[in-house]
Parts: C-alpha cells; structure tokens; sequence
DNA sequence: TTTATCTTTGCACACGTTTGTATTTGAAAC
DNA sequence: GTTTCAAATACAAACGTGTGCAAAGATAAA
C-alpha cells in the first residue's frame, strides 16, 4: 500500500506551487495551458484523488445526499432508493442509503454520522420507533437541507411529501361499501406515524358517512409480515361478528391474510374482500389477483429531489414548510 | 441557521486552550476531571458535533463501511444489505449503501467518491456492466480493505465470498434428470459474471454425465425482468424440440415464466418443470409452490464482514486472496 | 527606453482537529 | 525560603486544499 499522492507531491515533481496545481486541477483560467496539461496528465498517470476531507473542511460540501428509509427489505423503500439513486445520477449527485431497521437508536446515530460528514443534502422517512425529532432539528441547525417524505416528523419544519393517504383509504372503504360489504375490517400499523393515522381516519370516516357501526375493527401491528398477518385473520375470525372485507396497509400482511384464507379453503372475495396497499409483482402472482392500492414511488423521488435541490441551491429556504401530496390509486383486480 | 460550533468556540468560552477541550472530549486523563466534566457539559448544550473531516484528515478513517451493490430492488441484495446493516450496527460501524444501477460509470463513480472520503472499508458485488477491475484495485492502492460477494472480480487479489453456485445448479439438473426430465433448458444471465457461468458449467456438466444431448438450450438474459421471462417462454416453446424443464437464475425471469405458463394454460409441473433460483416470498406465493434454490443471505453477510473487520484490522492482509464458499440448498416443493 | 497592462506563478493563511513538547501552577519535600 | 516533582494546561505544528493578494514575468503601447 502507498501513500497517497497529494497536491503538494505533484507540485513538488512539477517544479511548481501547490496552489498552481490546485488551479490546474479544477481548470482555473489563470492557469497556463500548458502547465494545467501537464498537471492533468501527472494526476492522471498517477491516479490522483481528491482529498475530500481537506475540500470540506473548508467549508465545502459533498455531493453525496444522504437517504434514510427504515426499512430496505420493503418494495416501498426500495423502489423509492433505485428512483431516487437514478437521479441523483443524473443531477451529478451521488445517493448514500442508510436504514435504520426501525430503530430509533440507530437513527440518531445515523443522522450524527451524516452531520459529521458533510453532506449535501438528507432525505428522510421515519422509523416506527422513532419518539423525538431533536436529531433531524440538528441538521436544520448545521444547515443541512433536509426532505421527509411518507413518514414524516409533523413538529419540525421542513418539506414534506405525503401521500394522500387519507383520500384513498376513504375511498377505498368506500368503495368496498359500494360493492355490498359491511363488516369492513381495517388492518394497519401504529398511528403515531402519520401514513397510518391518515388511512385509519380516512377508513372510520368513510363508513361514518355510510352509516356503518363496525369501526371497532381496527387492528394495529407492529410488525409488518406475513406470519402476522396470518395470525391476524384467525383472530378476525374467531370473533363473533368475523369482517368479509379487510383493507391492509402492508403488503406483507396481505399475503399473509391471502395465504391464511386459501388455507382456511376461504374463497376470496366470495367468503372475504381484500385490498391492500402497495401494487407489487405478489399482487399479480397471487390467485385471485389483488385489488391494490399503488403509489407512485417514481413521483414520490421526483418531486423530494426537486424540493431537496431546490434548498441545496437556497432557492427554498431550509426552514420552508412546504407539504407536497402525492396521489394514490387503485387498481381494479379481482379481490373484491 | 447557526454557524456550526467548534472546539475553539467551546474553548474560547470556557477560557481554556482548545488542546484541552479536545482531550476532554475523549476522555484522555491529562485533563483535570473538574475541567473535563464543564467542557462535556457544555459541548452538550450546544449540540457540539466533531467535524470529521478535520479528524480524518489527519489520517484517521471513518467508521463508515461502503456497501456496492448493482440494484437495491433485487430481493438478494436487499437482504444482504438488511444483514449487513445489523451486523455492522452490532460492531460499531455504520453502513452506507450504494447502488450501481448495473453501471459501470456509475460504478467507478461511486468507487471514486469512497476514495475521496476516507471510508473504513468496502463490499462490493459488481454490476453486470464492469469491464475492468482498476477502479477497484485503486481502492486497495490508497490502503482501502475491499471484499467481494457473490459477483466478483477474478481479476483482482481480495478476499471473496461464493456461492457454490456450480454445485447446486450440478444437484439441480441431476434432480430433473432423476426426475425424468429429459429436455432440460437453462435461462442465466450473461455467463462473463461468475455466478451465471459457475451456474452455467454445473448445468452442463450435469448433463453430460447423463448423456443427455441437449445442452444448446442455454437462453441468456440481459435483463431480469417478469415480462423477459414471459417472451423467452414463448420462444422456447416456439421450437421444434420444447424443453419439459427449466432452470431459472433470477426470480423474475422465473415468474415470468410461470405467468406466462398459467397464461398459456401450461400445467406445472406436468407440461413444464420449474426451478428457480432464489427462495422468496413470491414462490410461496404462486401456484403451484415452486421448488426453489435459496442461498443464506445470512451466512454470506457474517462472513463477508469477519473478512472485512478482520481486513481493518490488520490481521489479514489487504492483499489476501483468500475465498470462502457459502453452500446454497434447494427446497423442494411442487413445480417439478 | 520607459511605462502600462496582462498573464502567470508564488506566498501565506485558513478550515478543525490531534498530539508531542514546553510551560505554568500548585503542592509537597527539604 | 528554596527546590522538586507532578499535575494541568498552553503552544505549535501538521494533515490537504483553496483563495485573496503580492510578485514576477511577458507583452504592448508610448
């Protein structure tokens, strides 16, 4: 292993001040053309890299962004880290994904590492687990752009993109009243985070409007797989006035109940509705195909990078409050 | 937005040298408790982040490990990241993920920009793209410890770590053969990887221990995807001699086939066998439960990171060559 | 030749932290 | 009161790069 060949090394081989070379290196015109050839091809010859840390400690920033979802193993986040990673290429950005596996520890930690580095930028969607906000206020006061989307921190002021997930729940649910059903039961996760308070009022709303007492049905999960969601339609159905419709916020657990109920010999949707959040390959694959409610991860990374970028280049200050909403769909199958 | 506060700010304040502050900060029992204790106190209340970039610029490294993988959406990679992040956590370090997009711009990219910075170490398992291997050995040249996973690079003297990808795909074909199947195809992806050729000769091999002449039916991919999966079905079935198997190398490409089949009423496994790399949600999922080649992300995440910590630490060299082989299994089920 | 102007290069300091060495302080020993 | 020693703190240099300013060198104008 050698050393690292620096600026100064190549001044000294060159004859030159190292301040020549810096000039030549980022193409200062007050550089002589021939000198800057010269200093190109020696760094080139010799594999010169930048020392970043000398850069940013001068108050510099990097061009790395920093993305942190709480879980890569959820199509969600992942298709949201590829979009995103794509252009943040293309903005001659380079995207750093940290997870945090839903664990509030680990976030601080993650937020105090991307501080102590100099990041350009954050962007950011919670952790089930997370209980303050104090860590993503530090960024805002370190001056680091920072940009929640999906799950967000309500008490801290910064750009949001949100989901509408309040409209698509209501009609959802209401969709599902349409259709005939009425022991519509709602299969969500914890409500302090505000992507499922949101669906939840939109589903208590939706059969408020229609006059349907059976808003007792709502279960909560902290844990989104599919052995849970299993065990979660065994218990719907023991009760006594068991639910023929579930609206399901995971996707996990949709596969869960859909594999519960075909081994129950329960016919879907004959014997139980179901629809579900998040429009994935299982969706399609699974008989019947489920009806599901698809959010558009492409849009999402779109409009978080153009937010992110706009306060990078002070176009929007880094204390904008600005809430973007992103629209949610259904897609029609054959679950209900 | 405050300006960021530094160890001579603190130091200034509290009227000591900021030599001091910096001891006191790290606990270094020069310092006298009374002292250490009201710089500790203090740098509390003002949010004091140690700025990195001057500490390693005096040479010291992160504590940030570099994780390279081609697409974050692939199940596989996914989950080592999901491993690799706990790992990591557990031991002290944080994991940065990157995502090369099967680029290989983007690869030498994000290769560069982990030099520029002063990672602690890197994983890696290349894109499907890379061509040469020199931006990786410039990271073992600036002194980076460097592991590979799954898709190496033969060219370059760092430990890796394997699947026994030949072995397995060898027991799959014999499994057929035994099974009587006769007209075995093999869809892979493009065989300059290791892993797709490694698959590629066990296929082969296995065939011609049976005297089985039908080793022209080897459909390469150059992008898994559902919808690729489908069309190669249809051109294998558009033959003259059909094939009664296939063996997949991607799950996508092996849910393609599988749609395509119940699209083509196809009965599996009587018109068609099916095995597939990767044992994932989706072939629990789909009907019939398809017979599936899993590999222990697990196993392949620890090992990975001893060889990475142990590389850190300086007790294997950074140019050891040394390569460990994680043993994949099938999991029979009904698609043969 | 002298003066003015422009081009090119060198110099020195700053960024925030760590660390070897020097200095100060205070107390104990003589 | 002076010396000795240890504890605590201060000083200074270094890491690699960028940049305002000064200086030198070259060219053009007078």
């Amino acid at each position: 292993m050698q050393k690292r060949i620096t600026i100064k090394d190549i001044a000294k081989e060159l004859n030159v001040h190292h301040s020549t070379v810096s000039r030549a290196l980022r193409n200062d015109p007050r550089v002589n053309v021939a000198t800057r050839d010269l200093v190109l091809k020696y760094a080139q010859e010799h594999d010169y890299q930048t020392n970043m840390n000398a850069v940013q400690l001068r108050g510099a920033t990097n061009n790395t962004i920093a993305l942190i979802v709480p879980n890569i193993n959820h199509t969600f986040f992942s298709d949201i880290v590829s979009q995103l990673t794509n252009i943040a290429y293309q903005k001659g950005y380079i995207l750093s994904v940290f997870q945090t596996n839903e664990d509030f520890a680990q976030e601080v930690g993650i937020v105090s590492t991307i501080i102590r580095q100099n990041y350009a930028g954050v962007v950011a969607s919670i952790s089930k687990n997370t209980t303050n906000s104090n860590h993503f206020s530090l960024l805002k006061t370190f001056g680091i752009p920072l940009v929640f989307f999906d799950r967000v921190c309500n008490d801290i002021q910064t750009p949001k993109v949100l989901v509408n997930n309040y409209d698509i729940t209501y009609e959802a649910t209401e969709y599902l009243v349409n259709k005939g059903y009425k022991r519509i039961a709602h299969l969500t996760g914890p409500t302090h985070i505000n992507v499922f308070n949101d669906r939840q009022n939109g589903y208590i709303d939706a059969l408020k409007k229609h006059n349907i007492n059976y808003q007792k049905k709502i279960v909560i999960a902290d844990e989104f797989t599919v052995e849970l969601g299993k065990s979660c339609l065994v218990n719907l159905l023991s009760e006594i006035d068991k639910p023929d419709a579930i609206i399901s916020s995971s996707i996990l657990l949709t596969m869960g109940i859909a594999v519960q109920a075909r081994e129950m010999s329960l016919q879907i949707p004959k014997d139980l509705a179901l629809i579900g959040f998040g429009n994935q390959l299982v969706s399609l694959i699974i008989q019947p195909q489920l009806t599901s409610i698809y959010q558009s991860e492409l849009e999402i990374a779109e409009i978080t990078f153009e937010l992110l970028e706009k306060m990078i280049n002070k176009e929007i200050s880094i204390d904008s409050n600005c809430t973007r909403m992103v629209r949610a769909g259904i897609v029609y199958r054959d679950s209900c």
